[in-house]
DNA sequence: AGCACGCCGACT
DNA sequence: GTCGGCGTGCTC
């Protein structure tokens, strides 16, 4: 006899959760997602339900067990799907089964009425692109024996109909998006959908046009500034198959395709993959756990995987591909790390080292590009008093301010801003002053010692208008400008075949964020800000600077060793139980004081015991304590780190706690949980 | 959501 | 006495 965990279509707060039925033999195997009819309730009223769970076993409890009336015939749609998929990450990543719904389940309501309106695209010179394609390209592209091999294994698993997760490491420049391409072309000539996720700082003019050139009208682009109509526009498109391809961010995933046939998931590695809002889930989970109910296949691309899917690749849970080589016969790019303190120590004080000076002026000769990355913005880092070592901080948030060169201070995190200080606001001192270097001291030193040469900056702030971001990528690609200095941003996959030099200006920042994913994130963002070098036919060259040139993770960055990398950094994470090596849920506690929090920390940290206690169980507790930015916002922020090897022990005790909080009504403060997060708090 | 149980007021 | 109000709580 078999069980079905079930979850009744009825949105009442009181049913979130799930109910047990038997399955009757007659009914046959039945599997998660299907709709079936159950008596419920006390007059045994049939309702519809969605099979969440399968189990071999009589589930404990104190209850008689009623059994599945029938299945819903013809009814497998996609509402079906999503509703197996809301309580799956509900489940696994707490909260409320609403809010998982709210997640999945796209926009219902029609909020357009400007129907005479043409709708403002954010690249409008794509739909004439389109006209001009209307079949998109016929003609596959030209891909090398790597590029052919990976092409071929996936699609001779669909052919096969097997399906698989696929993890494509592809060093930078290796041409993922082509391989991409002509798979998506395979399954969609199957007559089947495809999800491409990116990061949205990826969906820029060139993905759109790469795409748009050879799906034409069928590929649809999401992203954060749509509407709420133009939405549900999208989801009606999918929904009657005007489109079969549909290309976004982490919410993309739910588009509602009916005959889903691939999800790929571009840069995998990304941290924008994990919601920062309850249910708090990783796309690339709820992407494996959706295409398992749809019979679709899952690609996850990258040049620095996360050390969760690479794990899983060596372990066999999902089919390694690599790309090892460049397309076009481009090389790896030639690095240089540079020890800062050695050039302290010759009497360079400049943020610049030699060699980078060197080449710089080199590469400005020769008229080739240059692409300067910090991982800071503004102009200093933060202001200091020399004479009693005051910092300014944000009053709304737990954070030293930052200098910007119109000599205001700014909070990066709320936007707060107050005019620099001339003494110090505690002792009154002179010597107060910036310390550290951001980007906009960058541009200031670089039109200092090259006066000729064209800068262009992209950070944060360069870029708050919508468009900005377009319009400095496509100056520099047109060669309006000799050097760009930026941020993050400028790193993540914009191909700019005429830069030959990068330079990494201060490779440690990321060291320093204090959570055990610095040296991971430190690794992928080396590896791809010197990737953006010698993507053509001019060799690249990259000089990466920092204080602690010996750290495994800027050597093998710069060196291009990601296995060496993965192998060093999963023997630490084994030795301190850290993921994926084992689990850990966070549970987050916010309110206005930090009296509240700490009553509501102390109550959970109660429970916890307790639940030890009673179940003969013990977990890996750390805390209750200060988050590392304990206000944000005017609101206080604690903590409390719990590990453990298992995950399913760890969902045990979040929903001990939920009950716990439940139970005894407590809302002071506000709780949620973090599995394995990726950043700290 | 629905239905049962339960403890008070005004009805044959 | 007992019919019925809808407040609280449970539904595998």
């Amino acid at each position: 006899m078999k069980y079905a965990d079930i979850i009744v279509d009825i949105s009442a707060p009181n049913l979130d959760k799930s109910f047990s039925y038997e399955i009757p033999d007659e009914l046959g195997e039945l599997t998660v997602g299907t709709p079936v009819m159950i008596p419920f309730g006390a007059g045994n009223k049939l309702k519809k339900g969605y099979i969440c769970g399968i189990r071999s076993t009589r589930p404990e409890g104190d209850f008689k067990l009623k059994k599945i009336d029938s299945v819903v015939k013809n009814s497998l749609t996609i509402e079906d799907e999503f509703m197996a998929l809301a309580y799956r990450m509900k489940t696994n990543y707490g909260g409320m089964l609403k809010d998982s719904l709210r997640t999945v389940i796209p926009v219902k309501q029609k909020v357009n009425l400007n129907k005479g309106v043409k709708r403002k695209d954010a690249f409008p010179e794509i739909s004439e692109l389109i006209k001009e394609n209307p079949d998109g390209c016929k003609s596959p592209i030209s891909l090398n024996d790597e590029q052919l091999l990976a092409r071929n294994t996936v699609c001779a698993d669909i052919d096969g109909d097997i399906h698989k997760t696929y993890l494509l490491h592809g060093v930078t420049g290796s041409g993922k998006t082509e391989v991409y391409i002509e798979i998506i072309r395979h399954v969609a000539e199957k007559g089947k959908q495809v999800i491409v996720l990116i990061p949205e700082i990826s969906l820029t003019y060139q993905t759109v046009k790469r795409f748009a050139m050879c799906f034409g009208n069928k590929v649809a682009f999401s992203h954060s500034k749509l509407s709420k109509g133009e939405r549900y526009e999208q989801s009606e498109k999918a929904k009657n198959g005007e489109i079969n391809i549909m290309i976004g961010p982490r919410s993309a995933l739910f588009t509602p395709f009916s005959n889903l046939g691939l999800i790929i998931i571009d840069e995998e590695h990304e941290a924008s993959y994990k919601s920062e809002n309850t249910p708090k889930y990783h796309a690339r989970e709820v992407a494996i756990w959706r295409a398992e109910m749809a019979g679709a296949s899952v690609i996850l691309g990258s040049a620095t995987p996360s050390l969760e899917s690479y794990n899983k690749a060596l372990d066999g849970e999902y089919t390694l591909l690599s790309l090892s080589k460049r397309a076009m016969d481009a090389e790896m790019p030639k690095s240089h790390i540079v020890d800062m303190r050695a050039e302290m120590k010759k009497g360079n004080r400049s943020v610049f080292s030699e060699i980078l000076l060197e080449k710089m002026k080199d590469r400005l000769n020769k008229k080739e590009q240059i692409m300067l990355f910090l991982n800071r913005r503004g102009y200093a880092g933060f202001v200091s008093c020399r004479s009693c070592g005051h910092v300014p901080k944000c009053p709304h948030c737990d954070i030293s301010l930052t200098l910007h060169a119109n000599k205001r201070l700014y909070c990066h995190y709320c936007g707060y801003s107050i005019e620099n200080y001339k003494n110090c606001p505690k002792c009154g001192s002179g010597f107060i002053g910036g310390f550290g270097t951001g980007t906009e001291k960058i541009e200031k030193m670089v039109n200092e010692t090259f006066p000729e040469a064209k800068v262009l900056r992209m950070d944060a702030d360069t870029t708050a208008k919508k468009g900005d971001f377009e319009k400095i990528l496509s100056a520099f690609s047109k060669k309006k400008a000799d050097i760009l200095i930026g941020t993050q941003m400028i790193v993540k996959g914009h191909d700019f075949p005429d830069v030959s030099l990068v330079g990494i200006l201060a490779a440690d920042l990321s060291l320093f964020a204090g959570d055990y994913r610095a040296a991971e994130r430190t690794y992928q963002l080396l590896s791809q800000a010197s990737g953006r070098a010698g993507r053509s036919s001019l060799p690249g060259e990259v000089v990466i600077q920092t204080y602690n040139p010996e750290h495994y993770c800027v050597e093998y960055a710069a060196e291009n060793r990601y296995v060496d990398f993965y192998n060093q950094e999963i023997a630490a994470r084994r030795l301190m139980n850290y993921p994926p090596a084992g689990n850990m849920m966070v549970i987050y506690i916010q309110s206005e004081s930090p009296k509240k929090n700490s009553n509501v920390a102390d109550r959970l940290v109660y429970c916890i015991k307790h639940f030890e206690n009673s179940k003969n169980v013990k977990y890996r507790v750390l805390g209750p304590s200060e988050a590392a930015v304990k206000k944000l916002n005017d609101m206080y922020r604690s903590v409390i780190y719990v590990k453990d090897k298992d995950y399913g022990k760890l969902i045990e005790l979040k929903d001990a706690i939920e009950f716990f909080i439940n139970s005894q009504k407590i809302n002071e403060a506000s709780v949620q949980f973090d599995f394995n997060p990726v950043k700290g708090y």
